[in-house]
DNA sequence: TATTTTTGCAAGTGATTACTTACATTTGTT
DNA sequence: AACAAATGTAAGTAATCACTTGCAAAAATA
């Protein structure tokens, strides 16, 4: 990986978080690349490549995330790194989740998929504790966590800690 | 509001809902109504005018929708009403609403101000029924009834009708 | 060192973008 | 009927879009 090359992704990440993928311009990245605009031709072939290069470099990122949960054993311990999951992630890598959130909507990228592990662990977690419901536990549980990650990426006026507070008292962890 | 000016708002509001604000171009809004591009320049000076118009259209949906749920004195009822929201939303409107949770991302509008309301009776229905921390349940229950709206919406796997179910004997209803 | 491959840029390309202009037709008003 | 205002279209506009081409410099390979 060039360093100009890595510009362009650090650039075009800044930029589809920022502004959308639609609404981001190849000459506008180049611009902030201090690059030609060929040259993302070139490494990426198209701007869809140089979007799938981004996706492709951040799927690390999920799962040095997702990582830490499934491999945990203890049922509560799994809620409990579910819940707190939203404010594990750095503050550098927000432009990467919030381009993520974006593309769910902006191209229908499907989430599920990559959330099913989470929710494998969730399940079994619950039925470990013999809770009731343990799948809809689960699927709920995500819910919270995808609206909490939404809430932080769009700066909405929900206090993400205070209400980690209150959800684990909720599981009794 | 002439026939063509409507067909314009009902063309427009499915693209946008389909394929996003920006990757929908005026030209293939007046194609699908049926109309000279030139028109939409007429009726709603610009590109966002059109935008403007369609959610100026939506509020009274979304009024609609709320007003149920405000107006309800009986706090099991407020938040019974709250949980069943999501399916209260009629098919014929789900553009409406995929543009609403799309705009969320694409053109980063916030929904905070116009859940306020919601929140509000939430909040006073929690503390009647004396919650513990009645914000903060309101919050969470807020966050679970747009993640609801937002799946089923996307598309997504969960099945509305059993989370509902599932809430609501969570919350003893 | 000679040759090939990769990396890079400047200056293009046609297509599409939001939007305008000039002019015709319909509708409402007196 | 006469006039004005609103509604409509066809054919433009400059700017921007994603992408290509031709060529030079740097890096890797022999």
């Amino acid at each position: 990986m060039t360093e100009k090359k890595e510009k362009i992704i650090q650039a075009a990440l800044q930029l589809f978080a920022k502004e959308g993928y639609h609404a981001t311009s190849t000459n506008k990245v180049a611009k902030l690349a201090g690059v030609s605009e060929g040259l993302i031709f070139r490494h990426f072939g198209n701007k869809e490549g140089l979007l799938q290069a981004i996706l492709a470099e951040g799927e690390k990122k999920l799962k040095t995330l997702f990582v830490d949960i499934v491999m945990e054993s203890e049922p509560k311990q799994v809620i409990r790194k579910a819940i707190e999951m939203t404010s594990k992630i750095d503050v550098s890598d927000y432009d990467f989740w919030k381009l993520q959130f974006k593309l769910k909507w902006e191209l229908e990228i499907n989430s599920d998929k990559k959330m099913e592990p989470i929710k494998m662990a969730l399940t079994n977690a619950f039925k470990k504790l013999n809770y009731e419901s343990p799948e809809m536990e689960a699927q709920l549980l995500i819910l919270f966590v995808d609206g909490m990650g939404s809430a932080v990426l769009k700066g909405s006026s929900l206090n993400p800690t205070e209400m980690i507070q209150f959800l684990l008292r909720k599981y009794e962890l």
